[in-house]
DNA sequence: GTAATATATTGACAAACTTCAATATATCTG
DNA sequence: CAGATATATTGAAGTTTGTCAATATATTAC
């Protein structure tokens, strides 16, 4: 791969290094989509609300989420409206209380996006 | 779901809203880990890195990498850094250049790690 | 040795993120 | 209505992250 610097119209041409050209599969914009989503993910208290929402496939009050986790209230609060935002759960009001469910298809989504990105990995 | 309030043990109790427990089935280190790796791969710059690493099979010298992206170069041996301190990839000086290449086992963990996250997250 | 090139590190700065006390809002009860 | 409870929002403080100019280190060429 290393070969001798030499001219070009009069330029000196960087050399001896290098692949010539890189032509990225993933794009700008790609990359950034992907990076917000697995930002949204990358924190242990989004992921661990995510698991609990899933396994009570029903849905589970603030209170109850709160009570499982090691953060106060409006921690609590505060990353469920991230994960609202990112569409991957739903809350309702029931009363007094606020019932938040899992959005399947949403984190279906997810994981395709996430795949995908490791399928383009894999064919070197 | 919804049930009067009521005394045990002489301790008012909480009721009316809830799920009376929740059994984690993603423990506190196990998501903290999942979330650092995810935040490993939750930036742009970084997710063009691999891929970029990952077509290019062979090995591939920071000075194409900069050309490739849209930041300076301290800014692409900074987050070279950190894929290199998460085991994602590895570095190998020759001569002047340092040639940068996928680990494809560190990967396929990583893969596999998430896999299973949305699988646990699947049984619902 | 000096000069040139490639990469890494340092240090500074700004921006983003995380947490929580305090407060606001909404609902229920009486 | 007032009082209690559940959740959301605000605002402040600390922490982490991202970027880059400047500098340091390593290698090559002469």
């Amino acid at each position: 791969m290393v070969v001798p610097n030499q001219d070009r119209d009069g330029v000196k041409v960087r050399a001896g290094c290098c692949t010539p050209f890189i032509n990225e599969q993933l794009t700008d914009s790609e990359a950034t989509q992907l990076a917000e989503t697995l930002s949204l993910l990358a924190h242990p208290i989004r992921l661990r609300l995510l698991a609990i929402l899933a396994r009570h496939a029903g849905h589970v009050c603030v209170c109850d989420l709160e009570a499982a986790l090691p953060v106060k209230q409006p921690t609590v609060s505060h990353h469920l409206r991230l994960l609202r935002d990112g569409g991957l759960i739903e809350g309702e009001r029931r009363g007094q209380w606020v019932y938040y469910a899992i959005r399947r298809e949403a984190l279906a989504r997810v994981r395709t996006l996430i795949h995908t990105f490791f399928d383009q990995l894999g064919e070197s």
